[in-house]
DNA sequence: TGCTTTTGAACGATTGTTCATTAATCAGGA
DNA sequence: TCCTGATTAATGAACAATCGTTCAAAAGCA
């Protein structure tokens, strides 16, 4: 609906997006109150209600939007294993290391969601890691990676590639190019697919 | 000192501490009460007090505890670099895999902690990283392992092994040796030393 | 004037922690 | 074996503070 007479609706609500997701992510979801984002808003506790039936709607509304843009931008995949695997390392390191506060909420706050809330978040992650796991099986068809067991293979990669925002910040010793071509050199190994001149 | 009359601190201490570790894996540090954890152990929330100066240094004798056990176990390397990344990986994937909820608290708990106590379990982490560093940089001098930037590899092998605990558990569809079988295959693989016959 | 947004007070519940009091356990002597 | 005195552990009430949430009233804008 267009906007209505009075409303801040739509510059107060996306700020206290963003107030949550800040203090969410420093200093978790149980330690924050709902004055402490007010303030960072600016604003009181009340208003707060506007935006957000409770507090739980907001951490999971946090959580959502994350894995659905994930999901919306990861790349289709063009057909071709190698080319394939190459495009998800890079896709997921710089979807990552350009959201760092969202990623640390997605890994780190999944056991304080309800357990309808959290099987639904839950449903979004596995499709993410299934897309990877056909990569790898596609390969292993193909004869093209080496690997026994893809489902482990997958986890494995997601978590040495998401490890990359306990350390990576944009501006520090390595640039991001840097990171995804060491990254992608080790799944790459990883996988059993040779050392090729590209 | 030897035991003192008319005390149960030898029986409650250890069973403040071990309902703390469960309850703080399982829903957080923030999200657990003083009296959930005495009604853990049975007893009234002034109990615990006998046995704990306060709930943060709860936490913390918990990580710490770790830690340290972490750093005494670890292997002391017998100078062969293949042979001590072999063991290193073994190594991190039991201890891991026998204290999910000890691994859990010391990667997500780290936020609750003040600033001091933080500090000083970031430096037993380091030091534990450190010495994976030193076996990579031993292995890319002696031209066994092909890798270029020793301290992004040692926290990418970090993340990828302590990752198995988001999946693994004890009795599952893979044994533990198979576990610890495919991530050796894996790691040997991404430090760039070929599938040599074992 | 009509509608939206924000305030500010209030609510019942829960938080970490303290402490006087009670209960339990022990060693040693008779 | 029983008693005594000493010592420790656990209770249960109390504390000030803070929690998420609600709502009538005030304020702001079209």
């Amino acid at each position: 609906m267009a906007r209505t007479t009075g409303s801040h609706s739509d510059i107060t609500g996306p700020r206290v997006r963003a107030a949550a997701l800040k203090l969410f992510a420093r200093s978790g979801y149980a330690a924050v109150s709902m004055r402490a984002i007010a303030a960072e808003v600016g604003v009181q506790a009340g208003a707060l209600y506007n935006y957000t039936p409770d507090k739980q709607t907001l951490l999971f509304d946090l959580m959502q939007s994350h894995m659905e843009a994930l999901l919306a931008q990861m790349p289709a995949g063009a057909g071709d294993p190698m080319v394939d695997l190459e495009d998800f390392v890079a896709f997921h390191l710089r979807f990552h290391a350009d959201r760092p506060d969202e990623v640390f909420i997605a890994y780190m706050e999944l056991r304080n969601l309800t357990p309808e809330n959290f099987a639904r978040i839950e449903a979004l992650r596995r499709t993410y890691e299934d897309r990877l796991e056909r990569i790898l099986r596609a390969g292993q068809a193909a004869g093209v990676f080496r690997i026994s067991d893809s489902k482990i293979v997958a986890l494995a990669i997601i978590a040495m590639l998401t490890g990359v925002n306990t350390w990576f910040r944009i501006g520090g010793r390595l640039s991001l190019d840097e990171v995804v071509a060491q990254y992608w050199d080790m799944v790459r190994s990883a996988v059993g697919a040779g050392t090729l001149p590209r």
